[in-house]
DNA sequence: GTTATTTTTTAGCCTAGACTAAAAAATAGT
DNA sequence: ACTATTTTTTAGTCTAGGCTAAAAAATAAC
């Protein structure tokens, strides 16, 4: 069993090593867990005694696949509580990741496998990431961000990328939420700035709209 | 805002107010959550001067109207998540209190309005035991022991004393579960045996069985 | 009412996990 | 390639919340 301390380095470097390819840095830790570089090297070295990742003195830290499988197992429940928050509690969906912050650690792999029963074993949560299953396999999806798209095509919505109020406030006045398609009629290169379909209804977004949406192409 | 720690303290002393009454000592605290009574002391004279407890050298603990507040508010979250588990994940009455143990340390206010809703605003948790409602009152029920009742006395089933599995499987089996009234129609004064009926079924329960069973009566 | 026993507190120590400041290694600038 | 700068680690300190052993107070026994 891990501490709560413990359990959000991992999750932590889980994370980190998702975007950056090689080893995580110290520093890099510190800053996204708002610690000190030293309480991160402090950490690092405990979990590598643990076996739970390897670590280099100043190259880096890297999950093992012991490692690995311990933060999939936090992202599971915390993006399964997060479903739970938004489908049977009704929160909206930037407000359920403090509190899944929290749910992600509670111990019992008995509810976790009812609650993904309950939830009807959901693939996605509600910001659109994926889900992994009990056995930690994730469904690789191509999420890219709106503006990534270029003229004439299309992806479906799967989650914002900086979600402040405002932002979600304009996404449901456009009727845009998770599972809605989004074709691209017409793209300005100048600004970056679009012309989008939604539904039948069509629309101007300019490029910081379309730099925080996340949409999936198939 | 309370640490994991202080809220078990806080939760435990308020337990041990219910059952005795005046102040709790630090013996009976540490024997109750597990830990030495030089650990309890220094706890609850930390909680003293957060105002939670008022505090005696040598006479032991009680819980200021503050603490008693802090106190039903876990309870509260204890009980809604025990129904929770029951209810809406299909949990035995048994397995849940361990995990509640967890989740009753969520803070989210807005949470448990929201779980609370969801549930139905339930007034008793699967064992039987009343709820406090928002401002953390209770409904104060009569609950005896089944072994308490007389002859031609009746009381609905809200709950167990000590829950062994065979235990509850031999309730299952005589169709006994919260809510089942129970009508005593014989007892045995020399061992304490009676003769209930539960439904249309009539049938003959040890002094054992009846020790157990809590039922509520009007 | 004095002594023996139990209960409670104090004093001092330990571990986890944070911190600061200084030292050491790696990287960048010229 | 050598110095300057940044990054990372080490060393030492702090707090929360445990612990043990000893001291002090309360209670029980005679």
């Amino acid at each position: 069993m891990y501490s709560l301390a413990e359990e959000n380095y991992i999750k932590t470097i889980f994370h980190l090593q998702q975007t950056k390819s090689g080893a995580v840095s110290t520093n890099a830790i510190a800053d996204s867990m708002d610690t000190k570089a030293s309480s991160a090297t402090d950490m690092v070295q405990k979990l590598a005694e643990k076996k739970v990742l390897s670590y280099v003195k100043y190259k880096g830290a890297q999950l093992t696949e012991k490692g690995k499988k311990i933060a999939t197992r936090i992202v599971r429940k915390h993006r399964l509580w997060e479903v739970f928050l938004v489908d049977k509690l009704g929160f909206h969906w930037d407000e359920v990741h403090e509190i899944a912050e929290q749910l992600e650690h509670i111990h019992s792999k008995e509810l976790i496998k009812r609650l993904d029963t309950f939830l009807g074993s959901p693939a996605f949560d509600p910001h659109g990431d994926p889900i992994p299953d009990e056995h930690g396999n994730f469904i690789k999806t191509e999420k890219k961000l709106l503006s990534q798209l270029n003229k004439s095509q299309s992806g479906v919505c799967v989650g914002v990328k900086e979600s402040s109020p405002e932002y979600l406030q304009y996404l449901d006045k456009k009727r845009i939420s998770i599972g809605t398609k989004i074709n691209v009629l017409g793209k300005e290169f100048f600004d970056g700035s679009m012309v989008i379909e939604v539904g039948r209804d069509q629309f101007f977004v300019s490029k910081k709209i379309a730099d925080n949406l996340y949409v999936q192409t198939t």
